[in-house]
DNA sequence: GGGGTGACCCAGT
DNA sequence: TACTGGGCCACCC
């Protein structure tokens, strides 16, 4: 069967993430989701282990954990760019009900 | 071929 | 709000 070579998923994922617009955010979830129906292989812990090897050409502060919390070791960056961009915050954490974002 | 690892997710305490 | 345990699934050695 011809599955997607790993570099090409990271690449899917790399270009979901750059399609996020600014004051918006999305959960590893939800990418693995939209690649799952894309790609046919997802898994969040996928897309992050990608993110953590490839991610460093995407705003990957753009992407956080399903429950708001943004990625450990860069928050205070992650968090003023966000801030920047207007994205919905509560009290240092991503507000999804409202920041929840999808490339349609 | 087998085992360990992880930018996760969900529910319970 | 923070921490714990269990599950998931592809990647790397």
């Amino acid at each position: 069967m011809a599955r997607v070579d790993p570099e090409e998923y990271v690449e899917e994922v790399l270009a979901v993430v750059e399609r996020i617009p600014p004051g918006r955010a999305m959960s590893y979830g939800a990418i693995a989701d939209y690649l799952s129906d894309r790609s046919g292989r997802s898994s969040a812990r996928l897309v992050g282990s990608i993110m953590a090897k490839h991610g460093g050409s995407v705003p990957w502060h753009r992407v956080v954990a399903a429950n708001g919390r943004v990625v450990p070791g860069h928050q205070g960056e992650a968090l003023a760019r966000l801030v920047g961009e207007a994205t919905p915050m509560k009290n240092g954490r991503v507000d999804l009900s409202r920041a929840a974002w999808w490339p349609e």
